[in-house]
DNA sequence: GTGCTATCATGAGACTACCTCAGGTTATCC
DNA sequence: GGATAACCTGAGGTAGTCTCATGATAGCAC
């Protein structure tokens, strides 16, 4: 659940140099929610007792860190699936992990973005969490589909655009907002079937 | 429709003040279409053939000018607003003044953000503008509401939510996508009123 | 413990962008 | 043809990104 270090196996890594992996990925969370994900990299360098260079070393990109720091959130959103999908009825599992994503996604400013361009752009470091993560809503839409309760003609690329809209409007609307609750209830009825049609 | 200098009646302005204006702002509508709202200002400067103290002189801030750049288009939204509203019934003119808003608000990348920052924070220079297209669109929601055709219980401020969030996706979603018109219509579907109840 | 070596850390520095301001220029008015 | 307010300039301070030559050291074998 927390910081484990990824390539471990590759190769035997020296004590410090998983240590200061870990101590700039704890700072690297809390800038990251404190400033949103164009935090500057040299604080968090710096708050992590490093230099600059060595946070290079272990993240050569922003992406690289962001996606390190988020790695955990992604994955418990996709066991979270799982876990709905064997408790709940299809619809109310694919509410409940709807508005997990919503949240997950809004964790910081920026991250939808990323996410986003995860997404579709295989050369991105999150392409593989976000292609399981599309995979295991993808299963939920399905099955709530298959119950005909939701419109059978949603795909799941439009399932996370719904849902990267809202987890962007809960990063970016009024102060007075509900955290993306609202927005997913009104989306969720354009995605239910109604008797007298879709439209 | 074109470049009007915003603060010709305040004092005597130099010919070759308001030809440098002109000129920022041509290149700027060019530079933030094809790099984004973060398009750099010293760029926009050299391209307009003056140095990059005045630019600062006509738009103190970046934002100063993305409002300059847009402010066209803003107010031919509001415009046609008036127009949807006198010659369409009320849910068309809504449906066609918010396919126009999305359009609009992602002319290019990033500004849907700034809008938005715009809508709730007077201290910034698209405030007005802002609050004026709101109430625009208040005005078409109220007058579909009052058909009964949308639901009662939406607010402008989640119509804003929807829009915006339409208009992010638009911006940030898959290459193939259709320009948000699904998503319109999906956001649209959660919006109408139905036999059974709302939900 | 000693030595070896791949791994790791360092931080100066090149680069880019933002934004300011003191000083110089010029359009405009009378 | 002055006077002057409006305007322009660009060097320079600040801040952030990212690289790389140099040096340090953890871990292993003996």
């Amino acid at each position: 659940m927390q910081d484990a270090a990824p390539y471990i196996a590759q190769r035997p890594r020296r004590a410090d140099g998983i240590r200061n992996y870990d101590a700039i990925l704890t700072t690297a969370r809390k800038a990251f929610e404190a400033a949103g994900a164009d935090a500057s990299l040299e604080d968090i360098a710096a708050q992590s007792g490093v230099a600059i260079g060595t946070l290079y070393r272990h993240f050569p990109t922003r992406a690289a860190l962001v996606e390190a720091a988020t790695r955990d959130g992604l994955a418990s959103l996709i066991s979270h699936a799982d876990q709905a999908a064997a408790t709940l009825p299809p619809l109310d599992a694919l509410r409940s992990w709807m508005s997990q994503a919503i949240q997950h996604f809004s964790t910081f400013r920026g991250l939808v973005g990323i996410l986003t361009r995860s997404m579709y752009d295989a050369g991105t470091p999150s392409h593989a969490a976000c292609a399981a993560m599309h995979d295991s809503g993808a299963r939920l839409l399905r099955s709530a589909q298959a119950t005909g309760k939701i419109r059978a003609d949603l795909t799941p690329d439009e399932l996370f655009d719904l849902l990267s809209g809202a987890a962007w409007v809960r990063e970016n609307s009024h102060p007075g907002s509900d955290g993306g609750a609202r927005f997913l209830e009104l989306v969720l009825t354009g995605a239910t079937t109604r008797p007298d049609g879709p439209t």
